[in-house]
DNA sequence: TTTGTTTTGACCATTTTTGACCTTTGAAAA
DNA sequence: TTTTCAAAGGTCAAAAATGGTCAAAACAAA
């Protein structure tokens, strides 16, 4: 078993009590006995979107990282989006996500509208191609987590 | 939690009371065991027009800070937001304003949360950064047309 | 051997904390 | 009335406290 696996199932168990947790970079680390920046390789290589955690942070004194767990059905539509949405994903394909979200009860009419409003075309026509879709997958996937909550 | 968060949240219970509060900016530290400069520093990074509040001071003996909260018309926030919103804004001051917005009523906390998730860093950091500040103000100007209409 | 993952460390960014030095104001002294 | 000075508050930059990024090196899997 390498470091990784340890430091990802010591924050698993820890996710397990409460959904949401906190701690220091500096010290956990400290705790496990690795680099800080080890720390960092773990949440973007283990808690991501695609995995249900969103994770927050602040710098400077009395800076921390907090892991929110979000809970959502095995199998359900929101499962099956945030796993299988990749890289990037265009405008149609998030509509048609919406769509059907909205038909499964999962989301509201008006969480829609609102995740339109950040992940449609209107707003990412100002960047760069290559940056599109890219972002806009990035938003839908935090934004569904974020309303699913 | 820090000395800048503690000393904010004395404030702002401060003036859940009265909507208007003058203190001695001396007085204040010693009482909270800080620098004076540090009065400053939690004025100037948490109590800005931004969040709804005017800071007032007159030095001198006597002298005093006064910190007022600005009451809004309805309606008048969302288009002060919306125009001075300009071409770019940070993380920071867009969670000024939905803390405002919040406090005012005019949107849900639930709404912020969405808000956040598509204009913080969190998501946006995956932009260069010319782009970054410049996303952030359409997606915000959007998604706030699109909560509070 | 090739390719993907993990580990490390040097360097970067952000926020908070402190302190030295500056400005303004009112009142007492001249 | 003018001068002086103590009592406020303000500014700014350096130091401290956190966390983030990135690329090279080490390791593991195919």
């Amino acid at each position: 078993m390498n470091l990784s696996n340890t430091i990802a199932e010591m924050i698993f168990s820890m996710l397990e009590e409460k959904s949401e947790i906190e701690f220091q970079r500096n010290l956990l680390a400290q705790d496990l006995g690795c680099v800080p920046s080890q720390i960092n390789y773990v949440l973007s290589s283990r808690f991501t979107p695609e995995r249900g955690f969103i994770v927050e942070s602040r710098r400077g004194g009395g800076g921390c990282i907090r892991i929110t767990r979000i809970n959502y059905n095995k199998g359900t539509l929101t499962d099956e989006i945030l796993s299988s949405v990749g890289e990037g994903i265009d405008e149609a394909t998030v509509r048609n996500y919406l769509i059907n979200l909205i038909y499964q009860n999962l989301i509201s009419e008006r969480d829609a509208a609102l995740i339109l409003a950040a992940a449609g075309d209107n707003v990412l026509r100002g960047l760069p191609y290559e940056y599109r879709d890219r972002l806009r997958a990035a938003i839908f996937k935090q934004m569904l987590l974020t309303a699913v909550r």
